[in-house]
DNA sequence: TTGCAAAGATAGAGCGCTCTACTTTAGGGT
DNA sequence: ACCCTAAAGTAGAGCGCTCTATCTTTGCAA
């Protein structure tokens, strides 16, 4: 900066004026530090300028899981409000390993971010509430509504509602949820599902499973080899419903004709050709956008908490059908 | 910093020696300290550190997309090996803008990270030379080899080999490619395919297409009106040959009974149930492994380029068969 | 007891920038 | 010509840490 300064002809505070576009400067000596910076090569330093301004106009994101797009395309959504704030941000993630969270979020703590997203962490609501004594911290899950931290969440019942609503409107009464264990939305989907069902008047059938396609495919199983088996499938999520969908598939069943299948997430893989599933979208661009809003009237001083809900929609694909008549 | 160590009873530069687990202070002092340190809650700020030891131990990876799970995993491998190293991995995005991707890898450099791994940049190879000569900087992609900066990237004759070995060896003789345009890879999958059919004597057909499923349906659809349609289909990219699946099960066509299909890339999508894609398989965290082992060789101080190619294999699944008699 | 090396601890400069408070210059109004 | 104000530019302290050089303590052989 010294050698820009020195080239320019000018002081180091003016060409740290330019640098931050201050309108303190007059045209001609703009262009001066400019021509100098450039014929230099010179280019601001992040880690001092942050350090000297005290603050660093950087968010930080910890994702628990890069590959689930599920959580990029929420990141997406968390840059798009930051940079409209002029803010960085600067991603991180625990690689699915024991304490990965732990480390990443402290990583991201050291570097003083302004705030933190968290992304669906698995860790107890006691440590959130201490990161959040440090940082304004908004996370992207179904936690227990603390007044420390912010949390955006999923509908949950409003999509199992939906689900329900779409296949008695096509007829049919003999409905089977394949859950999804313990896992994130899971145990609110099956309940919601239950409610919906005996609010209807209709025996809620349900089988375990999990998140993966290997349960889907089971449970489907398990499913069709029942005395009266059901006529609709609710899956706790694409991946399982897909299972579902390969078990019909090799039982040489029709789908929709024989049996409908509905999924929950509205992954990529729902939409792809040969597979076509119905299923619930979950708008994960909007959960980070909202979660950043959420962020930044934090850094702005809010102090209570804020626990925004996102209503999720259905996708009508071609694995939903009318009942057939029997 | 001053706190801790008047609260410990040292020398702010002893809290310093602790904090980097240096080996030169004594137990008791360490223990000291590090009681101080947690009782105010004190955490080193790393912009400072930074700045004052000059160096950053920070990697930065430059990712052009990060929906696609291609990127999250290569960035995976990277991150793998550049921990082992005692290397902070910061992710950047352009988040697929227009001048994201500059925008992105100058952030990066105004961090002045150790050095770059950039996931296929779209830019021309001389301005990734401009960055080369501010930090090291590895590409992975099909660059030209220059000698400024090192390159991963995978070795599609290979890959296009395997496909029409496997195919020769089921017994089809008429097998089409469904190319992928200009994009990453398409070319070389193309004239690889071309050369090995030539080479055995068959004729090779190739059709146009791109990256997309559509694509693969509609390439499919003309495949198959031909006066002798191929037994074979060689799809660019697994996308595209679940297009071209969707188009076959459309037409009553059995796979691989009628026509066997492959595709390139084994993502996500290829080993689902429904679809069960015969593919080859690209690692991609091997990918980002070797990028970050080339860099932290040039960070050693290695000066000539180099250029790594990774053989890819084949995954059989069930969209493959032997050509059945007609 | 003395001397000396190694281990442990410290003072103070400096990393590259921003920020506050200040000085200089230019442009009106009377 | 004078004063006053606003705009443009500058000096220098300081952000929170590390690093070099230096000092103090300890242990142990002579």
């Amino acid at each position: 900066m010294d050698d820009v300064a020195a080239k320019a002809g000018v002081s180091r505070a003016l060409v740290s004026l330019v640098m931050r576009d201050s309108p303190r400067v007059s045209a001609s000596s703009r262009e001066k530090v400019l021509a100098a910076a450039a014929e230099l090569g010179y280019r601001p330093n992040l880690w001092a300028r942050n350090l000297a301004s005290g603050q660093t106009h950087t968010v930080g994101v910890m994702l628990n899981d890069l590959h689930n797009p599920y959580f990029t395309e929420m990141a997406e959504g968390v840059a798009e409000v930051a940079n409209k704030a002029g803010l960085q941000v600067l991603l991180n993630t625990g690689w699915q390993r024991d304490g990965g969270e732990v480390t990443a979020i402290e990583a991201l703590l050291s570097l003083r971010t302004d705030g933190l997203v968290l992304a669906a962490p698995r860790l107890p609501a006691e440590i959130l509430d201490g990161y959040a004594s440090q940082a304004p911290v908004v996370s992207v899950s179904n936690y227990d509504r603390l007044d420390s931290f912010d949390t955006v969440c999923n509908d949950e019942a409003h999509g199992a509602n939906l689900i329900v609503d779409h296949l008695l409107e096509l007829g049919h009464q003999r409905i089977a949820h394949i859950d999804a264990g313990s896992a994130a939305g899971g145990p609110e989907r099956r309940s919601a599902f239950i409610d919906a069902m005996t609010r209807y008047g209709l025996a809620p059938i349900v089988v375990e499973g999990d998140f993966k396609e290997d349960a889907g495919y089971q449970a489907a199983e398990q499913l069709m080899s029942l005395r009266e088996p059901p006529t609709a499938i609710f899956a706790g999520n694409d991946l399982s419903a897909i299972g579902a969908l390969t078990y019909l598939q090799t039982a040489g069943l029709r789908v929709p004709e024989d049996v409908s299948v509905i999924g929950y997430d509205d992954t990529v893989l729902a939409g792809i050709g040969t597979v076509s599933l119905t299923t619930v979208h979950q708008p994960r661009p909007q959960f980070g956008r909202q979660a950043m809003e959420l962020l930044l009237e934090r850094m702005k001083g809010r102090t209570e908490a804020r626990h925004e809900q996102i209503e999720p929609w259905l996708v009508v694909r071609s694995s939903t059908g009318p009942l057939q008549p029997t």
